[in-house]
DNA sequence: ATAAAAGTGATAATGATTATTATTATTGTT
DNA sequence: AACAATAATAATAATCATTATCACTTTTAT
């Protein structure tokens, strides 16, 4: 993998989003920083660094895409208002591999917990 | 919501296929019983189900999606040879919701929890 | 039997993602 | 520093699953 500046920037505009964005949102704001930027050079290397293993694929609400720079284990929570992502602690269910595994024979090579409700920001909101 | 045969046969079909089908699939098995059925019909239908909480909406590889009627609690495994979804008992992670909301204050309207690897099927297959 | 409401089939439209391609940037080697 | 080679880019066309549209049909209650 060749060095490129669209792609450092894309990683760091990735880190600087909590919000675990998709590749449209990131397409939005690098167009501020390289208003040259190609839309299919976001999703290229999304996809790239996907593939290598340095950020991880996410999967939104209505089968919208995520991206995620933490590789440390933890699962997601998507606000049904708003659609942002957050991340809830891995400690809520530890060790599911393993107990699958036991139950059921099965060899688990990768898995996600998507929580859904609304955000905090978003129910304050309703009080307005 | 008004009686059709359609819906009724496009229920019938998901109920008879334990892999949790996508809506395509549904409409390639149903054209031979009812030639005349539209896909448009299918996914219209599938939808209807699913907000009316009959059945429900599930997220597979690659942003694909199946459904499921089964309603109680349970999990997902997805096979990442054949794209097949196959049930993980809900003892295997139990009692999430209460889990999060104490960890973290939100409150869970739902969530599901996707297992991915290889079923047992595929595997046996690589060894002829 | 009838009229309102919901459903259908066919197909066009949509929208997110991917493929294509001519051009440009990076990298290791002389 | 100049050189291939190789990978990456920008722009845009193509793809494909899903949804919208609409003229027509079926269901349902009266």
């Amino acid at each position: 993998m060749k060095y490129s500046k669209q792609r450092e920037l894309i990683l760091k505009t990735l880190q600087e989003h909590m919000i675990h964005p998709t590749a449209d949102y990131i397409y939005e704001v690098l167009k501020k920083e390289l208003p040259s930027i190609s839309l299919a050079t976001v999703y290229r290397n999304l996809n790239q660094l996907a593939e290598n293993g340095m950020i991880k694929k996410i999967e939104g609400l209505n089968g919208s895409v995520h991206f995620d720079h933490n590789l440390s284990k933890h699962y997601h929570f998507i606000c049904t208002k708003c659609n942002k992502v957050y991340d809830v602690p891995y400690d809520v269910a530890p060790d599911l591999a393993n107990k699958v595994l036991s139950k059921t024979g099965l060899i688990i090579e990768s898995y996600d917990i998507s929580f859904k409700g609304v955000c905090l920001e978003c129910h304050k909101k309703e009080f307005h």
